[in-house]
DNA sequence: CCAACATATGAACACATGCTCATATATCAA
DNA sequence: TTGATATATGAGCATGTGTTCATATGTTGG
């Protein structure tokens, strides 16, 4: 360390960081998170749990899977989805503590 | 509690905890973020910091004094903008460690 | 094989978002 | 007051984003 502030963000570092946030801040986006906190879903109680079509869901499923914040299990011709570690709930719970309480 | 297991969120805590994620979904934000974290600057120097113009600092500053994750102190003719609180320091920080580890 | 089902994908469109530029407001110095 | 400085704001524009609709892919049962 040669500051004992810390710097700013490299540009590529605060784009990844961006993007990190970014999967959170659609509002569809954030029920499929918060329903997915429960547990594994299959795409079509998925898009019910979260009310978007099922098209939507596999839209922004793609997405977040390219992020690695959602893993996909295929069992027959169904796909379930669960949230790929602990660090996606965790940051999705403290978004929703400081809107709740904070 | 009625469930064990999380209910899918109502539209409106969704709308806000995506709302919440947006502020910091924006590269130059994240510069501004960032910067904030090791203490309160002035606009000017925020936008140095950040790279962007002065304007466009500005803009973004409404939305998050809006939301309150910033706090404006006024000096003469300078603003000096500060996090609201740890809580946004913490969200911040937990984004970045996700990105530079996990 | 075929039909039904579950999911994925691409195009198109409506809407949101971030920037710049011009201008407004406010404060200080002379 | 006048001029310079610091910040804020609104309009306009270019780009990004979420949805729908149509279609494709893959899987199971008959």
């Amino acid at each position: 360390m040669t500051t004992l502030t810390a710097p700013v963000l490299d540009e590529r570092t605060a784009a990844q960081v961006a993007e990190l946030f970014r999967a959170f801040s659609d509002t569809s986006r954030v029920r499929i998170i918060s329903a997915l906190t429960a547990g594994e879903l299959n795409v079509s109680a998925l898009a019910e749990a979260a009310g978007v079509s099922e098209s939507a869901v596999s839209h922004h499923l793609r997405g977040l899977r390219q992020m690695r914040l959602v893993r996909a299990r295929k069992e027959g011709r169904q796909v379930f989805y669960c949230l790929d570690d602990d660090h996606v709930a965790d940051l999705f719970r403290q978004g929703l503590d400081h809107v709740q309480h904070g």
